[in-house]
DNA sequence: CAGATTGTTCTACTAAACTAAGACAATAGA
DNA sequence: TCTATTGTCTTAGTTTAGTAGAACAATCTG
């Protein structure tokens, strides 16, 4: 079962912050085909959103493909972005693991990570 | 001189892109104290925001204590967020670099590195 | 079948993000 | 001093995000 956690203030709209905990723990394979998500209600009572706000995210994962809703009984996984499988992640999480030890003991931040990953994946200085 | 690139349609607010590539720029030392952000015509004529969106961005760093507004001169780096130097960077972005190479060749996409970098920073799987 | 659960739709409303265009104020440089 | 540049403010408007509450429709369960 997954648990949404949605941040107000962090700017981002709630759908959008819905939308992408989602796409992330498919590609995790914390979530696989098959799977039901947490109800339009669930999600109103443990994060506060409203309902409408839910539906928008769903509706978006829909419209990506990637869910399915059935009403009367649930929204369902449909498929999976990305064409890695979740277990090819393990030795690179182990590894990568290891980088963040190592870069966390050289003073950086968790900010000053993202930003160096992001850098790396746009190919460098630019 | 930063270059900025608002993407409508990300979701993101505006003035929150800016900002954040603001505070990248100067956790990777691409800024540095004393340095001169684009002024807010600049901004206005290459990114297509309105000089509003740019200012309320500015004013944020500036309350931040990042930067120094100086009407009719322009807006200057004051500090940098983080305590690492840029240059012990260096090591660790070569070696994320190489992590990225193997990543990449075991099939994952950008998205699957960013997830996975989220669920190791946030301590593992929650 | 009956009742509960689920997704869905609707209307009305508030707040925030953003745009638009103009004017003002402090500074730097010729 | 004069002028261009820069940050700043004002007013007014549009669009999007989100809230609120109620109702409807398909499905499952007993």
């Amino acid at each position: 079962m997954v648990e949404f956690h949605v941040d107000r203030g962090s700017g981002l709209p709630a759908y959008l912050q819905l939308g992408r905990q989602v796409r992330e723990a498919l590609r995790l394979g914390w979530l696989q085909p098959g799977d039901r998500l947490p109800t339009v209600r669930d999600v109103v009572a443990s994060s506060g959103v409203n309902a409408n706000t839910v539906l928008k995210a769903y509706r978006e994962l829909e419209l990506a493909g990637l869910v399915e809703a059935r009403q009367g009984s649930g929204t369902f996984v449909k498929a999976s972005p990305g064409s890695a499988a979740p277990e090819d992640f393990d030795p690179l999480r182990a590894t990568l693991a290891d980088w963040v030890t190592e870069a966390r003991s050289a003073g950086l931040e968790d900010e000053d990570i993202y930003a160096l990953l992001r850098e790396v994946l746009s190919g460098g200085a630019q």
